[in-house]
DNA sequence: GTATTTACCGAAAACGTTTTCGGTGATTTA
DNA sequence: TAAATCACCGAAAACGTTTTCGGTAAATAC
């Protein structure tokens, strides 16, 4: 079955495709008449405009991309989900792919997008990622680009973050506030911004309560799997230092540690107080349930997907307004890993 | 900056645009030497073929759309993943889509991804969805469909499907082989297929084992949520059946009757054993780890994607190969929340 | 030495849309 | 009545690619 197209109903109505086209669009050089004409054609024949030829023609697809670092993540399946709606909501669709953490793949995918010729891109950085080429190329062409979650502050473009280290200070004050006097750490891998915006919103917290700062409060971790806290407990538990608070980088890390603590025979919270961070689902139903920081995902993506609307419509308009960073903010969550506040 | 073209390219070697475009493609009538100087100075220009104008000429996309209930949801997430890995191998990207369990907006966003030309789309039905038109008609317009998960049998078209009696029936058995005797089941919302044959799943294991179905042993739920699994729980309970295996529709609802049990004094596995279904990641961190039926949602994105990829060729070569529908094999995967095999 | 094949290239149409730039005839204005 | 305005429409170029269909020169065949 043939296309409907522009041409096919020109001739039907005995008029150019010039004139079709500009009836279905409100020129106003075109009577009243043949617009009703035009468009009541149209309706019936359930015409619909071949979008390759709009694009070739307007330069524009009216779809981006999207590049994160995991899908099945409760927290970026979150993020995806606001882009989408948000997107949807302008017109926009969006071309969803994974980096896997690896650079490598990050960098093939960036290309692949561009080649589709996407309006712009959203990305979160993998881990893995050092050298930030591969965007700035991309920024420095003209493409509009913004960056969520895992950002780097050398790429010059706008951004959606959480406020990490309010968020790590936040939750390592409530800690304090519940009666911790030894708040140890389960810290990220050391590469992403994140890792050491968490960290330094502990050791402030720390400072700003009096305790003085100790190293060996502080566990490294590379995976962040549930497993890796289980393990780094053994060593929680096995320390001098009197620990009776955690403050760990991920909800599973902290749901890992404090079910290898409970078997230990430390009692949750009131030997040891556990605080996560993200407030992935899981954390309702831990035994206790985990108290955590809130992430809000969804919004994080409907903002970040605003920042590129907006970026793509200047350009456009070929105007520049100066790149936006947008801090969303994070809420402590307390459940039953911690004390009561007194 | 403007784009570079193959006119450009062309203009630059004395050629003319057919020439240009044919060495590329490495055509027989081109001698190696245009062939190479092309080739050449399109990689020092970083020559990137402009996809509209390709898409435009040779009527295809390289894109596939692809519809979910939800994307913050382990298993679809898992699915989608699946999905696009496959189609980056085959040189497809993805669009996501969600319905949100709402027919409407399923109906709306199938439009708006055959408004952007997609090859192909991957479909799974929402709850809602009792009128299947809008997914005949497409089919019907020859546009390639593969249905997955939520799939509907008035639906003429390939699919990738759980297949969840037998699922169902290993489940049930499983709880009947660790000594479970009157074992209930927490069923899903009427309308969906799924719910309907992990119910005779689970009647056929227990006919198969010389156990009387009893009805009164079949709770019945609405929102698969934690809530409603905690909910159901005091019914099962309170019940005078002496009930002492559950197999619940999903690891959630599972894990909310686990928990209000354990509240209401009862021992999991020993006064009651129960088993979940998808084996999402919660399941191993509850306490204790639920047993549940494993669900490979990767693998099933995989091969829905193969399925429609294989219709995206068939069609472009006009051949017509009939409908296939794939069951992914599940397995029971034992953890504590069932008592051990004997 | 003519006829045929071979090797290589290009003109042009096509995909379907959008928009500019005139160009009609009809109506107003001076 | 001539000149200016108006309302309406269409031809054609453009977006960038792909492919068909010749066409020309050189190489081979007879």
């Amino acid at each position: 079955m043939p296309n409907i197209t522009l041409k096919k109903i020109a001739e039907i109505l005995g008029i150019s495709v010039a004139t079709a086209s500009k009836a279905l669009k409100d020129y106003a050089d075109i009577s009243d008449e043949t617009k009703q004409k035009v468009k009541s054609l149209a309706e019936e024949l359930d015409y619909k405009p071949n979008s390759f030829a709009q694009s070739l023609r307007n330069r524009e697809s009216k779809i981006i991309g999207l590049i994160a670092p995991q899908i099945v993540h409760h927290f970026f399946a979150n993020i995806i989900k606001g882009v989408i709606d948000a997107a949807e909501e302008q017109g926009y669709l969006v071309i969803t792919l994974q980096s896997g953490e690896s650079y490598e793949t990050e960098k093939k995918q960036l290309q692949l997008l561009l080649d589709k010729n996407v309006d712009g891109i959203l990305i979160s950085l993998s881990d893995k990622t050092i050298n930030y080429d591969h965007v700035a190329d991309i920024i420095k062409k003209g493409v509009p680009v913004v960056l969520y979650d895992k950002i780097s502050k050398l790429l010059d473009c706008s951004k959606v973050i959480i406020d990490d280290r309010k968020a790590a200070y936040d939750a390592t004050k409530f800690l304090i506030d519940t009666g911790c006097k030894r708040v140890a750490h389960i810290r990220g891998p050391l590469k992403p911004q994140t890792t050491i915006d968490r960290f330094l919103g502990y050791k402030s917290a720390l400072k700003d309560n009096n305790i003085e700062y100790n190293e060996s409060l502080v566990f490294e971790t590379k995976d962040l799997t549930y497993d890796d806290g289980y393990g780094i407990a053994e060593g929680i538990f096995k320390s001098d230092e009197d620990i009776d608070g955690i403050f760990a980088f991920t909800d599973l890390l902290a749901t890992g540690a404090m079910v290898r603590l409970t078997e230990l025979g430390m009692k949750v919270p009131d030997d040891i107080s556990i605080i996560g961070f993200s407030n992935w689902f899981l954390t309702k139903i831990t035994s206790p349930p985990l108290s955590t920081v809130d992430q809000p995902g969804y919004e994080m993506g409907v903002k970040a997907f605003k920042l590129l609307y907006r970026e793509i419509q200047e350009k456009k308009k070929d105007v520049n307004s100066p790149k936006e960073i947008i801090k969303i903010p994070t809420k402590v969550i307390p459940r039953n890993s911690t004390r009561p506040m007194l």
